[in-house]
DNA sequence: CTGAAAGCGCTTACAG
DNA sequence: CTGAAAGCGCTTACAG
């Protein structure tokens, strides 16, 4: 590997001193044009680029933030990171990207060794934490974004929320609306009432509520949050509920999943069996029947969850109100 | 925020220097255990952890390595994430996750902002950048492992490849034992003959050769790499050949938008048309029809780039052989 | 075994 | 408008 370039080679190239040559990098407004458009120059030839280490040192900043999702194998998180990365990069940000498999304890870990590195902003979602643990952290790390986690208010802690409550209500209205009255439910593994399993969960309760539908706990089926674990239910809930003639899921992976248990099961979708989504991921669209879900913008909300982390960096101890990503409403397909 | 706790904070609080700090942190061996349990506790309680930028700048090393990926909305390469990250895990290495969007001047810019972050080294998968670009980036950054690309002897460059034409062959002869002779294949867009797309193109032209099978450009058809790709290209070649029986695609994501594109046309899968994959993405399984493919371990491919990539790091100017990374067979489902 | 000095590559007041 | 000094939080030879 070449020998890096440091800015001392450029200064001395340039017949300047090296401070100088911060001051072209870093734009400063008193510097005469001529040198300014000389040292560039030389910059240019040289191909001289500041090391950013050396820069964080002494700004403070690292240009660089934590994302941390439960996993990326879950293609919903995928697409929320492209958001991120896109709102970051105007501003020249990077992103390490953290896995937690759900984890509270790695969670807290992850959380401590990103604070430790350090990073400028952390932005989690789906957090599994306490929220003692999470108010802890929050004292020694600031700023933190929370998404899909109901929005406390907390010195240091941006929110950026969806509106849970609201898709559930047009997903069984819609589902009301072609006749279905007992409508099952996929839900995620059980959770503090602050955390996103629980907010979709009982948005689904007050939906059914609000329709004058009945439900229950003997409708709802727990699983993990896959593909995998909306089979799995919807394998066991139809055998032990057969009256069902519609499912909601937790999310599209879910759904997706639920369309296999009733291929198995020889429940044709949508005919003896209506199955409606959550978030409408791409592959929602490829999903055989092609699957009716609940839009969410992903790259809207992990956008959204990166400017108010830029913001919250810019503006150090202020606070922010919650932000709200609206659902963009049902996508009629074929599975509901 | 809490005043972050420097290094000669512990020392004030312990009553040493701060140097003996750090050489308790870096467990230096010259150190009498007393002390060094001393200085331990005080670590403990203070909560101490080392900034790593600081670190970074004098080591010269940052515990941080970039991992560039077409897009990480394909699962595919999210799968590959993993297995990036769970093998630096244990050496303490975090990863920048950049996404090209398949443009190679985007590529370009990526690493050289990556090389001036700086990072240990870097994960290129699917590099649609030119020979000649790769070396004269590797010429001055380096070490680069590149995944997913004609592997090609450069100092500085470590590959990994994949068994691309193994699988072809194994999946046009098992077409060709259930009857079929008529075999389309969903590629890539068309790209140099080094980079993936090509590799897999080739190798299906050389697997219908090898069966004895007639093949051409009117059984091949281009698209982008995801679902909605299979699903266009699946359409037209139909339409245009109706005389195929059989479908392999570069990748699940395109099979599985091939049936989508099969159930509209009417055409049953996989009685009327069988459709193979490439590469058992978690949803394959989950497809409907479960999707036959040949499979390919996402994680441990992944695990093996990273594992290299550090073992370069720590032999700096050594050149190591190519890694192979076997298919794991076919995985016999319901698509054909 | 432990302390004092120098330095990693930058930026930021402070002079002039 | 530009240069010289100090410092960001560490590690690494060098003394002792």
């Amino acid at each position: 590997m070449k020998q890096k370039i440091t800015i001392r080679d450029v200064a001395r190239e340039a017949g300047v001193s090296y401070q100088t040559v911060s001051r072209v990098i870093n734009n400063k407004s008193e510097l005469s044009p001529i040198t300014k458009e000389h040292v560039q120059a030389v910059i240019r030839r040289m191909g001289y680029r500041p090391n950013r280490t050396a820069r964080s040192l002494t700004t403070r900043r690292t240009l660089t933030v934590g994302f941390v999702v439960p996993t990326i194998a879950n293609p919903f998180f995928a697409e929320l990171t492209r958001g991120v990365q896109d709102a970051g990069r105007a501003r020249g940000y990077h992103t390490f990207l953290c896995n937690t498999d759900w984890d509270p304890a790695e969670e807290l870990e992850l959380l401590h060794t990103l604070a430790a590195q350090p990073v400028d902003g952390i932005i989690l979602t789906s957090s599994r934490l306490e929220d003692d643990a999470l108010y802890a952290f929050a004292d020694e790390f600031q700023p933190l974004v929370l998404g899909g986690r109901l929005p406390v208010e907390y010195p240091g802690i941006g929110r950026v929320e969806t509106e849970n409550e609201e898709g559930m209500l047009m997903a069984v209205a819609y589902l009301q609306g072609k006749g279905h009255t007992a409508i099952g439910y996929l839900a995620g593994p059980e959770t503090a009432p602050t955390m996103s399993n629980a907010l979709r969960e009982n948005g689904y309760r007050k939906a059914m509520a609000a329709c004058g539908l009945p439900n229950g706990d003997h409708w709802v089926r727990r699983a993990t949050l896959n593909a995998e674990g909306g089979y799995l239910a919807a394998i066991e809930l139809l055998a032990a509920q057969p009256e069902l003639t519609a499912l909601m899921a937790h999310n599209d992976l879910m759904a997706i999943g639920a369309i296999q248990a009733c291929q198995e099961m020889g429940r044709r979708v949508p005919e003896e069996c209506a199955i409606v989504g959550f978030n409408d991921i791409d592959l929602a669209a490829m999903a055989n029947p092609p699957l009716t879900t609940i839009r969410l913008d992903r790259h809207r909300f992990g956008f959204e969850m990166m400017n108010l982390l830029l913001e919250m960096i810019d503006n150090p101890g202020q606070q922010f109100p919650v932000r709200t990503i609206p659902m963009d409403g049902l996508i009629m397909r074929k599975s509901g």
